[in-house]
This record gives C-alpha cells, structure tokens and sequence, in this order.
RNA sequence: GCACCCGUAGCUCAGCUGGAUAGAGCACUCGCCUUCUAAGCGAAUGGUCGCAGGUUCGAAUCCUGCCGGGUGCGCCA
C-alpha cells in the first residue's frame, strides 16, 4: 500500500478548536519549549472519536506527549484538564487516565456538522492543501474477450477512487487501457475465420466474440501435438503479421471486431457510469514502444542476452526485464514504459496511479526500475495499487478456459432479483411505472454490486457466489441507499426546508447525539481513504452512519414530536441524508430517492 | 529457491501509523408494523485474534522464526 502524502489540511472546525486549545494549555503549562516541540498539525492529528458516548465524544491521547514532556500520560491528561475546558465549543472534558475526553456542545455540533451538511458548506472543504494533479488508470479489459465479475472489481474501485480523490479537491484524471492487439486476439479471430459455424447474433456480441477467443484457445490446445500443430501455427503468425502491417483480411476483421468488444465495454462503462478523460490504447504504444526501446538499447542502457535485450535488474533483487524479443518485437512490459512517458507527457501529472491486480507487482516494480534507471525522473511518482483477485467457488476465473460470470449476467440477475423481491409490488399496487420500476432497479443494482466490490480490503480475495450476492441484507449498498431513501421520503413529508426554526440544545438521546458526532468524522473519513488509496473506510463509516440513523429513526419520533424538536430532528436526518447521499456519490452509487 | 499477500466468532469480514471492555453482517433463538418506508429496530448466543518467541508501561496491531493457503519470478498480456 502507498502512501500518497498529500498534505492534509485542518479542514475539521470542531477538530481545529479542540487542537488549539489543547496547544494552547500546553504552552500554558510546560511553557513555550515545550509546546513547540508539538504543533498544531500533529495534535490536530491525535484526535479522534471516543470508543463509546459515556465517555465523551472525541478523545485525546496523550500518551505520545508523555516523551516531549517527561511525564506520565495521565498526569498530562490531569494538567491539561482545567486549561482546555474554557474552549468555547467545549461543554465538559474530562481526565480518564491518559485520555483526554470532549463532550461538545450541542449548538457547536448542530451549527458547524449539521448546520455545515445542510448547506453543504461540509462538503465544500478543503482536504489536503496544494494543487497536485494525479492520474488513475484503471479497466484494462482485453478485445476479444469477454467481460466478467473479475473486471468489475477493478471498475468499481478505479471509480470510486477517482471520485474520492476528485470530492478531496484533487485534481484527477480517469484514464483506461485496453489490450486490443496481441496473441488473443489472434487465436479468437483464427477461430472465428476457421471453424466458427454459428452465425453471428444479432446483439451482445462482444460477449459472442469472447466466446470466439475461449473455443479458440481450447480448440489449440487439443490439437497440441497433433499434425495440426504446425498448421495452427503458421496461421497465427500470419494473423499477427496482417495486425502488425495493418492491411489485408485480418485487419479488417479486427477493426470490425474491435468495434463489437468496444460496445460491450461501453455498455458495462454506461451501466456502472464511469466516464475516462482518455483511453490509451495497447495497439497506440505498441510501435512507439519498441522504437523507444531500441533507442536505450542504442544509447547502452541495455543489454542483449540469450538473442533477446532488456535490463539487467538483479542488483534490485528484480530480475531481468525483457524489452526486445528475439523476434524483435516488444511486450507488455515495453509498451507500459512507453505509456508512463506519454502519460506525465500528455497530462503533465504528479501522481500516476496504476490500479491492477497483485499479479502485476513484479511486472510493475521492473517498469517503475526500469523508468528510474534510464533517467526518468517521474518513475518515483508511479504508485500500483495493487488488488486481490475475483474468484469462484470452484478457483481462479479464467477466460481462457471459459470459467467465467460474464459481467453483464451479474447485472441482470440482480437487476431481475430486486424487481421480483422488492418493486414489482409497487407496479402491481398502481404505485409506480414501468419506467420507475427499471430505473430504481438499476440503481439498486449499482448499490449491491458496487459495495460488494469495494467494501473489502484491497488485499483480500474475493469468492464470488452468486446466491450470496443477491441476498441484499444487512451490511449491503442496498442498505445504505434505503437509509436515504427513507430520509427523502420524511423530508418530503414533513415539508423540510433549511428555514425551520431549531434548537439543537433539544437533541438529548444517545442516539441523536451519536447520529451527530458520527456526523462529524465524515471529512476525516474520507480525507484517511484517499491518502490510504482505499475504498473500504468511507463504506465502513456510511454503514455505522446508516445503522446509527437508523436506531435514530426508530426510538426518536418526528412527525409527533413538539414543533421545535420536530424540525431540529428533521435537520438532523435531512444532514444524515446528504452525507449519505455525498458519500454514495463518491463510491460511485446512485442514492434513490424512493425504493 | 526468492519475493509479495492472506490466516480474528460456525461462515463472510472490520479493527493493524502500538493504547481505554476485540466489533459488524450472515446463520441460529427471542421480541417489535392501528404511528414518519420492517430492504428496518431491539435483545440473546458465539472468539486460546494460525503457533512460538521477542520489543514495550501496554501487542490482534511492530520484529524474528515456524505452520497452513494463495500469487508472482526472461521471450503471454
């Protein structure tokens, strides 16, 4: 896992306050030496939310000041009691042991988180200072091939990173990569022309053609060995040699071929709504790649060995990196150099994150070496944010041998799943239309799948079981977007507008207060994830904050509530709502109004 | 052989920049819809944090070794 080192801002007021006041009783009582040794960031830092609300709502540790300031913790914490408790949004602090613990005035919290989410001045802070602009590539399907679960774990991520980083105030661009030339594509078309006897459908046929490249494949290897071997052989060479000249029959067939794979991507990008600032294509690099390659070959920086030329790297403990195939032509790895050039090149990027799954690692570690040793500055700011793998119950996905759930089924079969469970009942009752019942079970879907997909560590696999994905209890995206739901439906009911009268000192439950100091840590949250590069924190956060809205909703009631309760609990929820539904945006799922 | 990843409740996972009683979901058991969406809420049950050492006032978290599972390591991408 990288770090990404932005500079986190204190954008956090209620944070920002305790810290100051915290440094500020440390001047007071050790003196001005003392306090320097500590700043305002570093404390700013060491905040964070009390384990349970008896205690307090946020906590200071003050066990890393015990080394600056030669005493014990929780004589720290004694000492520095009295000083912070005159802080203006502080209503009481108290001293356990090495902690430090804040209970918030209810008007602080009520005016700078919920006051702040309603009029989405929350959502307008400054996370990280600076202006860096960074680069995601992330979706590198193959043509030819078919689209399946797997590569949804990679969209889904990519996505919601991007939108992470982009809500954060980074400047992010969303860059794609597809393999459109290379040996796959010469079997699934060699099969295509000598032995496909079906005819062509009509529709979905990119996930036809990845059909093509699977019997293609199988169909190669039976005949391993056989009098055909050598046939089979020459054929593909000479595939590859039309590809590589771009003219005759097979490039023509490619072009056309290319277009049905291209569709089928298009239609999973438009599904998922994820929209690249550019797609690099494999076939755009493969030339440049080699001719570059030659040049440092040219200039010494390579070396041939075996009849073959790359890099030496086993001083890094890297291997050998292979550039120039006997053949004389390039690879994966030649073309991935080239790209990181263009890359920093075209969009002048400081950051150039390469989300691909944990198998890449060497392949990643030897380009980025590679980049460094000839003299590539940039190659320090190339991150892989590498990812487990999709698997099946029964092992690995491979579209090689056709053990695949094609992307596309998963989408259908929830999209199918919720209808029959939960909104044809709507369509029967009168209640909604066609078009309704469609719209919101693609929104649904987008919840399930996507949350399934980023709510796991990065490392960590995962078995994909389709009758487990389509049971939509418990922690779920579909729970989080039925919180919102609900809360648009109350809103619309209770006439919510940001001119109610309220008064937060009425807000006194458990449950409203930890509704609101939950509230609270959602910048924090998200400002963690990004430099953390990780997706599973904010899913974390907006689950605790969905179950905490709703046992909120379930012991406090509103419509009966007294006129002023009423409308600060309808604030309350209205915020609830709009982190929910920011934070949904920035995972990258649609928040449904009604469901 | 070398490198990286994983090992926490029956199952799926959080927690890992050391800190306050190890938390969820699913499954199982029991309650809650004449009241704002029950895709919900509450309660109960369930753990030698793979094993063994070490560092520390303090280790699920850091270090070392071992065991178990996975992936990668020159003419595929």
């Amino acid at each position: 896992m990288s770090d990404m080192n932005a500079n986190v801002n204190l954008f956090n007021p209620i944070y920002k306050a305790l810290a100051e006041s915290i440094s500020h009783a440390i001047k007071e009582v050790y003196g001005e030496s003392a306090a320097a040794e500590v700043s305002l960031a570093q404390i700013y830092s060491m905040l964070g939310l009390a384990p349970n609300l008896k205690m307090g709502h946020i906590a200071f540790a003050c066990f890393p000041l015990a080394k600056a300031l030669r005493k014990g913790p929780p004589q720290i914490a004694g000492e520095l009691k009295e000083h912070v408790a005159s802080c203006p949004i502080v209503a009481d602090v108290q001293a356990q042991g090495p902690y430090l613990n804040f209970f918030i005035k209810n008007e602080s919290l009520g005016e700078l988180v919920i006051g702040a989410a309603n009029s989405h001045d929350l959502f307008n802070a400054e996370l990280f200072t600076g202006d860096e602009k960074w680069m995601i590539e992330y979706s590198q399907p193959n043509t030819h091939k078919i689209l399946h679960v797997g590569h949804m774990r990679n969209l889904c991520l990519g996505n919601a990173l991007v939108r992470m980083c982009r809500y954060a105030g980074i400047n992010t661009s969303a860059v794609t990569y597809p393999g459109d030339v290379g040996t796959h594509v010469a079997k699934c078309l060699w099969y295509y022309k000598y032995h496909n006897k079906e005819a062509i459908p009509a529709e979905e046929k990119g996930a036809w053609l990845g059909q093509m490249y699977t019997k293609g494949n199988t169909l190669l290897e039976e005949q391993r060995g056989t009098e055909q071997e050598e046939e089979n052989r020459k054929a593909l060479t000479e595939i590859l040699k039309q590809l590589h000249d771009q003219e005759g029959e097979f490039y023509d067939l490619w072009v056309e071929t290319k277009a049905w794979s291209v569709e089928l991507m298009k239609e999973a990008y438009r599904w998922t709504d994820v929209e690249f600032d550019r797609w690099f294509w494999e076939s755009e690099v493969d030339a440049p790649s080699l001719k570059y390659a030659k040049e440092l070959f040219d200039q010494g920086l390579l070396v041939q060995d075996q009849g073959a030329i790359g890099m030496d790297l086993s001083d890094d403990k890297l291997g050998f990196c292979l550039l120039i195939k006997t053949d004389g032509t390039g690879l994966y790895a030649t073309k991935d150099v080239e790209l990181a050039r263009k890359k920093f090149k075209e969009f002048g990027v400081d950051k150039n994150i390469y989300v691909v799954d944990n198998r890449q690692a060497h392949h990643f570690k030897q380009v980025f070496k590679v980049l460094e040793k000839v003299g590539f500055e940039k190659a320090r700011d190339c991150h892989h944010l590498q990812y487990e793998m999709v698997e099946l119950p029964d092992g690995a996905m491979s579209s090689r041998k056709g053990n695949i759930v094609p992307l596309m089924d998963l989408v259908h079969q929830m999209e199918n799943t919720i209808k029959e469970n939960y909104l044809n009942k709507y369509l029967e009752a009168n209640e909604w239309g066609q078009e309704e019942v469609e719209k919101t079970a693609t929104m649904i879907a987008n919840g399930a799948i996507k949350y399934g997909m980023i709510r796991v560590d990065n490392n960590r696999k995962i078995v994909f079981d389709m009758q487990e994905w389509l049971k939509l209890d418990g922690e779920t995206g579909p729970y989080l977007q039925y919180v919102h739901a609900r809360i648009y439906s109350l809103c619309q009911k209770l006439e919510y507008n940001d001119e109610l009268q309220v008064n937060w000192d009425l807000l006194s439950t458990d449950s409203e207060t930890a509704l609101m100091v939950k509230l609270m840590d959602f910048n924090n949250v998200v400002a963690n994830g990004v430099q953390k590069l990780q997706t599973l924190g904010v899913c974390n956060y907006l689950y605790e904050l969905g179950k905490l809205f709703n046992s909120f909703y379930a012991e406090c009631p509103i419509g009966k509530a007294e006129e002023e309760l009423k409308h600060t609990r309808l604030a309350l929820a209205h915020a609830t709502g709009e982190v929910m539904r920011v934070g949904l945006d920035m995972l990258g799922i649609p928040a449904p109004q009604k469901m």
